[in-house]
DNA sequence: ATTCAATTTCGATAATTCTAGAAATATAGT
DNA sequence: ACTATATTTCTAGAATTATCGAAATTGAAT
């Protein structure tokens, strides 16, 4: 059973490309360390020191990947990880790399570790 | 306590990248399927169907990402999927996502996940 | 030594991606 | 309507990556 739906290579590549930009992943990682939170654009760009117009290249890329989600408030926009896209998209690294255990990520399976 | 060791970003977005191409991110599936026996260049190109220079080009960039080793073997070279390096980048991955868990690819969770 | 087989290196071109300034758009406040 | 703020879109040049044929390399076999 996969883990949240079937990832097909294509897919699962181009997350990955876009993760594999230094600018991107690390715009990610504050996304995630935000939580549900999220930061605006701006906040962002206050971590990277990149110009505006840098960034909101990369976002885009990062929205079109479908592994962040915007939402406009008033004239900020503010992103959040897409932290379903990224557990399939470790689902389907842990299944080339594990022969289909599930990860972590899943519930049942962190419930399962934590009961010890 | 991190997975395997400490991975910092800029090394991880270079796999990440690496794997983000269709032809190598394929390629390492295959070698990840075909398990410690690995699998020969020319394996992997009756498989990919692409030019052995252009093949050659996408392993080397494998090899130098780390995710890839190569072994002679007479005249042919052998490729195995870096599964060390690989649970390394799905550890950090899952770190970005899920705050620190460990994944499943991980034996004592493997472990505590199969016993029930 | 010659030949064959497996793979890489070279070299050139095509395609893609990155970067960032300038202009445009969207929203809120006055 | 005007102004300021937040962000995107446009545009173009620079840099990187992908592709693949041809030539070179490596090792095995005759």
């Amino acid at each position: 059973m996969p883990y949240i739906k079937a990832m097909d290579t294509d897919a699962a590549a181009k997350q990955l490309a876009e993760l594999g930009n230094p600018h991107r992943l690390e715009a990610f990682r504050l996304l995630v360390k935000a939580g549900e939170d999220g930061l605006t654009v701006g906040e962002i760009q206050e971590h990277l020191k990149i110009p505006g117009s840098t960034l909101s290249h990369h976002i885009s890329h990062l929205v079109w990947a479908d592994l962040v989600v915007q939402e406009r408030q008033g004239r900020a926009l503010r992103c959040r990880a897409n932290f379903a896209a990224m557990h399939a998209l470790i689902g389907f690294l842990a299944d080339e790399c594990c022969a289909g255990v599930t990860t972590s990520c899943d519930p049942a399976v962190r419930a399962k570790a934590a009961s010890n």
